[in-house]
RNA sequence: ACCCGGGUGGUGGAACAGGUAGACACGCAGGACUUAAAAUCCUGUUCGCCGAAAAAGCGAGUACGGGUUCGAUUCCCGUCCCGGGUACCA
């Protein structure tokens, strides 16, 4: 009797599925453990062997978590709005609904071939419109909300509306015209359109302006990796900036909830990191500068810094070259140079414009006086100040700043040093301790109390304020496509009304293009019968979707509300959440936001949706490349090319060969005939009597042939093999690039363990004898090291730990029912199916998964001494066991005593004789 | 450019609170079983030096250069390289 996988493996999926092993309920006495996996974008290529890490992981600490006895909840969906189901859709005339029905179908049959215990009757899908109707509902929810500063939380709009018919607006400064003031009387005297206007300055999704990336020849809005280098990825078309409508949301609001509710939660550090650095809270102040310009139009520059202690090292300001002053502040004479210069930045994206190492910028003609000194300081534009920071200008410190030190240098600008000895004359030093020098009435003070000393001064003048900022903007909220949910708004004479929720869902209509509308609209306005329902045409952000999607799973058909109050009480907060960086900015501060906002409008009963985030590392793929003589249609190998890509001074195409063909660096070269037609008469040139290929790590993807389908390991090895295979690669938080050699040894380790139970003749070989006192300690130390590693998702030690409990339980010839029984409990969560049938084949009726976790006891792994290293000076220089319950002076003479030491020590007694119990000893000589 | 990670044998990685660097595997080399192969098992495997070999020993070694410490892969400072993110990919 072999280990017959496939065998194996189909035989207990379908019981599970027979007997809905993975169906869970809302309804238990057990306590809950919710384990989520982020959303999936169900791409046309399939689940690569990427996707499946962080499901293995969560899947493993799901199961992990059931045999302690709770009532895990683990489910899957799919993330199915987006951007390439609608370029296929333009590209082949394929609905995006019937090419997402299809990627998902295929990611479900690729993924039931892992054996994951996803509870399937709580999928939900972002496109299903019994899905997004709540989307819609919760976006409408917004709509009719503010954020109440001074209660710190999302009230409804109404109440706004009752406070404004009574006070104005004196005591709710409106976030989206600061300046905005008005009385009880001017309120009511205002007609419709005004009072929707300044309404919609409160709400939490508004609508507002925003430049996109227009490419006028594709006739549409780009996102912002599909333009390089200026111009358009597909085509290489000119992008421009351009001004659209747009729908946002208020996420500024809650800038302060979010960094605050960053400590209730278990995040790495380095995710808290990220998410504090993009919300960017700084203090600082705003202060007006008087301007001199040719045109006299500008009479105030006002900047925003965080070092208003620096007022005297300002020796030259920076506008943002978007901004509509500069057209003001240029002179005749910089006039063309200034348009020259506007002209290339509209070309450029923010992304290039941050990245740009190059300096550039130029001298407006304009000056902007210092407040207390009255000097005349240079007004620049430069495209490295960005107009959403701050008020798009800054108060340029070269002593202080390394940006605006460079800047100074490059353009010869004289640079004021007002730290003394910290400024070198060559790099900026952004110290906050200098002792303030040129600097008027400053000098002397040291920088941080000179900070509260000019802000106090700008105060009581009129010239300035203090001022929390952010860098975080409001989260633009529409896109100009069709594949999105359709936002439920009707625009009647200018207004925004939002449709009735008994209305919902707003259907997406079928359309017969997928082309966008005129001026860049998005496709629904070409459809005659929405524009005369006069529907909002632009749909919502793929992000809107996965930003709730965990309360759903509690609840996945309810139809009466988005999800009952008592599911999502039941089951709270996510306990373990996995998923990958790139995701820590945009849908983790999403999702938490509207996790809030349901709290503050008392829908749900938490405000943090994510109790413990675990950060799953990205397999990449290892490509591999072969090089064509150019213009030929022959093949050098790797090793005989040279290192500026040529073969005897002949030009050389490096292509992307399928990895699959490749075997290590070795082509397949009969296979590589087979690949494509074209290659049918290739030739080769070879090495070695072999083609070498060359390789690089790059992200995988089907467009560079390196992607591996999890279905052929599956296949070969199993879905156990595989499972513990991803695990063993190395630690989940990691990024590695997929390589399957290795997996052997996984494989043969499963072989391994099956040969305790069973003998290919004698069948089961599994005995009921007692065991000893040593495979009592083999098995007890790994249920100790095979918990902690599982309850710290160290799944690569843990599945090391189970090769040495089974390389030790063979050394001792163990094939008693009493060890391997809880053996196999304790791999159940890595390899589910072989356990199973171990379980069923030692004798036991019922199901694995719900066995008991074998408890650890320490009686069995107790040792009573240890071998110690003894270093002279750091250095290892003999081993002596000695009783762990020595005394210091014990040790010492026992380790003087020891004749290798002796020898070192050449007589001369040690200064000190460090001993750490349990780990090692040092004698410093 | 900015923010966040990462860099350890031929390879993936281990070392969990500063305490024997290289667990567990892969690969490779040698051997056993076999007519042969597969499968399985055994031995060795960081590098250098010493040595016919084995044993034993010595020195170096965790990207690079410094520092703190009895002791640093681990902490601190600086540098280089690779990956993720930078607001319309998901």
């Amino acid at each position: 009797m072999e280990y017959s996988f496939r065998q194996i493996e189909k035989k207990w999926q379908e019981h599970w599925k027979k007997t809905n092993a993975y169906k869970v309920s809302n309804d238990s006495t057990k306590p809950k453990c919710y384990v989520l996996d982020m959303f999936p974008y169900p791409s046309g290529a399939g689940l690569h062997v990427g996707h499946p890490l962080g499901y293995i992981a969560s899947d493993i600490y799901s199961r992990f978590r059931r045999l302690k006895g709770f009532n895990v909840l683990h489910p899957m969906g799919y993330d199915a709005f987006g951007l390439p189901a609608e370029q296929y859709a333009i590209e082949h005339g394929v609905h995006p609904a019937v090419s997402t029905e299809q990627n998902i179908a295929t990611f479900r049959r690729q993924l039931d071939n892992i054996g994951f215990s996803f509870d399937w009757d709580r999928e939900v899908r972002t496109s299903d419109p019994k899905y997004y109707k709540w989307t819609q509902w919760i976006f409408l929810q917004l709509f009719r909300s503010f954020f109440n500063r001074h209660t710190g939380k999302a009230e409804p709009i109404s109440g706004l509306v009752a406070t404004f018919e009574k006070e104005g607006n004196s005591s709710h400064i409106c976030p989206g015209n600061p300046t905005l003031k008005f009385s009880a009387g001017e309120w009511s005297a205002f007609d419709k359109k005004r009072k929707e206007d300044i309404l919609m300055d409160y709400r939490l999704t508004y609508c507002g302006f925003g430049e996109v990336n227009w490419c006028e020849a594709l006739g549409t809005v780009l996102a912002n990796d599909e333009v390089v280098n200026g111009v358009s990825e597909r085509g290489g078309f000119p992008v421009v900036k351009k001004k659209l409508r747009q729908w946002y949301l208020r996420i500024t609001e809650y800038a302060d909830r979010l960094l605050e509710g960053l400590e209730k939660v278990e995040f790495s550090d380095s995710m808290k990191e990220m998410q504090t650095n993009w919300i960017g809270k700084s203090h600082g102040a705003e202060m007006d500068f008087k301007v001199k310009s040719e045109k006299g139009i500008v009479k105030n520059l006002r900047v925003y810094t965080t070092r208003p202690d620096t007022i005297f090292g300002v020796d030259f300001m920076v506008i943002a070259p978007e901004l509509e002053i500069v057209e003001d502040l240029k002179s005749a004479e910089h006039g063309p140079a200034v348009d020259a210069y506007l002209e290339y930045v509209k070309s450029r994206s923010e992304r290039e414009r941050m990245a740009e190492k190059k300096i550039s910028g130029v001298f407006t003609g304009a000056y902007a006086l210092n407040p207390f000194s009255g000097r005349e300081i240079p007004i620049w534009t430069s495209e490295y100040v960005l107009a959403g920071y701050g008020t798009g200008a800054i108060m340029a410190v070269p002593c202080g700043d390394e940006r605006d030190h460079k800047f100074a240098e490059h353009f010869g600008i004289p640079i004021t040093n007002i730290i003394g000895s910290h400024y070198n004359g060559s790099e900026a030093n952004s110290t906050k301790d200098a002792i303030l020098e040129h600097s008027d009435f400053l000098n002397g003070m040291p920088m941080r109390k000179a900070m509260d000393v000019v802000v106090d001064k700008i105060e009581a003048d009129g010239t300035g304020k203090r001022k929390v900022n952010y860098k975080m903007r409001d989260a633009a909220f529409s896109r100009q496509r069709y594949w999105g949910e359709p936002i439920p708004v009707k625009w009647q004479d200018g207004v925004a009304e939002p449709l009735a929720d008994g209305d919902l869902p707003l259907e997406l209509p079928f359309v017969e293009s997928y082309r966008p509308g005129p001026e860049g609209e998005g496709p629904l306005s070409n459809i005659p019968e929405w524009v005369a329902r006069e529907l909002e045409t632009n749909t919502m952000p793929g992000y809107a979707g996965s930003s709730w999607y965990f309360l759903r799973y509690m609840d996945p058909h309810n139809e009466t509300a988005f999800c009952d109050r008592k599911a999502s009480d039941y089951w709270g907060q996510v306990d373990l959440y996995i998923g990958g960086t790139e995701h820590a900015v945009g849908h983790l501060l999403y999702s938490r936001m509207w996790t809030k906002v349901l709290f503050d409008l008392g829908h749900i009963g938490h405000d943090e949706p994510y109790r413990k985030l675990v950060n799953q590392g990205m397999i990449q793929g290892s490509s591999r490349f072969v090089y064509r003589i150019t213009g030929t249609n022959t093949f050098v190998s790797k090793g005989l090319a040279q290192a500026d890509e040529t073969y005897e001074g002949q030009k050389l195409d490096k292509l992307h060969v399928d990895v699959n063909i490749v075997d290590g660096y070795e082509l397949d070269i009969t296979a590589f005939r087979a690949w494509r037609p074209d290659y049918n008469t290739a030739e080769f040139i070879l090495e070695d009597d072999k083609y070498l290929c060359g390789s690089e790590v790059e992200k995988m993807s089907k467009s560079k042939f390196n992607t591996v389908n999890p279905d052929h390991i599956v296949d070969r090895y199993g879905a156990d093999t595989f499972r513990m295979y991803e695990m063993f690669l190395g630690p989940v938080e990691l990024s590695k690039p997929w390589d399957t050699k290795g997996i052997e040894g996984v494989h043969r380790f499963l072989k391994k363990m099956w040969r305790l139970f069973v003998d290919e003749q004698k069948g089961s070989i599994v005995t009921n004898d007692a065991p000893t006192p040593e495979e009592l300690k083999v098995l007890h130390r790994a249920v100790r090291k095979i918990e902690e590693d599982t309850e710290r998702f160290s799944f690569n030690t843990g599945v090391s730990s189970f090769m040495i409990c089974v390389n030790e339980l063979t050394d001792l010839k163990c094939h008693k029912k009493a060890i391997l029984e809880q053996v196999l409990i304790l791999i159940t969560p890595y390899a589910p199916h072989i356990s199973e049938e171990l379980w069923q084949l030692v004798g036991n009726s019922g199901s694995i998964l719900d066995a008991a976790f074998p408890v650890f006891e320490e009686k069995y792994v107790k040792e009573s001494s240890k071998t110690y290293p003894v270093a002279i000076n750091g250095k290892t220089r003999a081993e002596i066991n000695i009783a762990l319950d020595a005394t210091q002076q014990q040790v010492e003479e026992i380790v003087l005593a020891d004749v290798a030491i002796a020898k070192w020590l050449e007589g001369k007694s040690p200064k000190k004789v460090i001993y750490v119990k349990n780990k090692m000893i040092n004698l410093v000589v």
